[in-house]
DNA sequence: AGCCCATGTAATTGAATGATTACTTATCTG
DNA sequence: CAGATAAGTAATCATTCAATTACATGGGCT
């Protein structure tokens, strides 16, 4: 197989991995294993686990300027606040994929991960206010939904959502109407612990 | 020294590291340096690593719900819903103490620390809905606010504070009257990496 | 004094893990 | 066909780390 379509499932992998297991956690083991090839071809290709986590990171926030950008050009009668706000749950409904975006948020102490991390966070707020147009109250509102979401989806709430009545409501407030697309996703990938 | 008050100390060492590090990359052998104790005695006085980390995780959650419970009893001519806020971000600048929370969040695959985790959050907003007297929106809303304070302080976002224009926006928004107190704190406890 | 329980540590260990080295296989080029 | 370059792995290494063991110290009690 040619790199470049290795270099993507080992992505794909790693940002799976790193999504549960935050990235101290994950293993380069695992990752190789969950993109079925060896934990050296991991590591050769990407230098240092770091590396690795930094560029899944660069990814992800560029997936998801990306998918909001794409909303502007959109001719529709919702809202563009409330498209965007779909956007960004389809994107993590897609296999979990920017929880990896939380735990880097969470590592603004290392050097290179906390800086990626601040100046990705920086230029999503610049895009909502700049290109969206949202007032800063707005942008800062937006961005505040969006981090309930993540650490719901983080700590895998939807778990309890037939047990918990309130766990019920917190998150149908939350998703509205992408609820039960939301749960769908959920029980789909149980707990690979 | 007796074991109560040495279990203490470790604690808000753990508490320091773990909001450092997160829960897989801090080691028992730097919250025994933290605490001014050997490593085996960390390891003894707590069984294992998970379950140190789950003792943090209970003493936050328990400290936050005392800290909110303690303004219902307040009188006062602000609003409680801004007397939670303030309170919040009192218990955030305590060196940086409930941070060890956010990283609990991120770990839902985990049985132990994700069942701890979910019922911690669920037991939070039963407080704002039961005893603040907050709809469901409102207390969706504020503790959307609150993962998004975490966060910024998770990624240290006030060390752009001075050179990033929309950073400074930004925190302003989410901190208001508290800003310049958290900035503060902030520079106090630099980068220990 | 002499015992004993609580407080604490030094030394060690076994497993996990990121990284390196040295090899194999296959495809493309001249 | 030769031979080189890219894709990929098995085996191994050095480190780190949580956990265990065995030992030291000291104050209260009879």
């Amino acid at each position: 197989m040619a790199s470049d379509a290795r270099r993507i499932l080992i992505l794909d992998a790693a940002t799976e991995v790193f999504s549960h297991r935050g990235y101290a956690g994950a293993t380069t083991d695992q990752i190789a294993t969950a993109a079925e090839v060896s934990q050296p071809y991991v590591v050769r290709m990407f230098g240092t686990k770091e590396k690795l986590f930094v560029e899944v990171l660069r990814r992800d926030l560029d997936r998801m300027l990306a998918a909001f950008r794409a909303q502007l050009g959109v001719e529709s009668d919702t809202p563009l606040r409330e498209r965007l706000g779909l956007a960004y749950i389809d994107l993590l409904q897609d296999r979990g994929l920017l929880l990896s975006l939380m735990h880097g948020f969470v590592l603004g102490s290392d050097p290179v991960i906390g800086d990626l991390a601040r100046s990705g966070f920086l230029d999503v707020y610049r895009f909502l206010k700049n290109e969206a147009g949202f007032s800063a109250d707005d942008a800062t509102t937006f961005m505040a939904q969006g981090m309930l979401l993540n650490t719901l989806l983080g700590m895998r709430m939807t778990d309890k959502y037939d047990t918990d009545e309130d766990a019920r409501e917190l998150l149908g407030c939350v998703l509205h109407a992408k609820l039960d697309f939301m749960l769908q996703v959920a029980n789909q990938s149980p707990a690979v612990v």
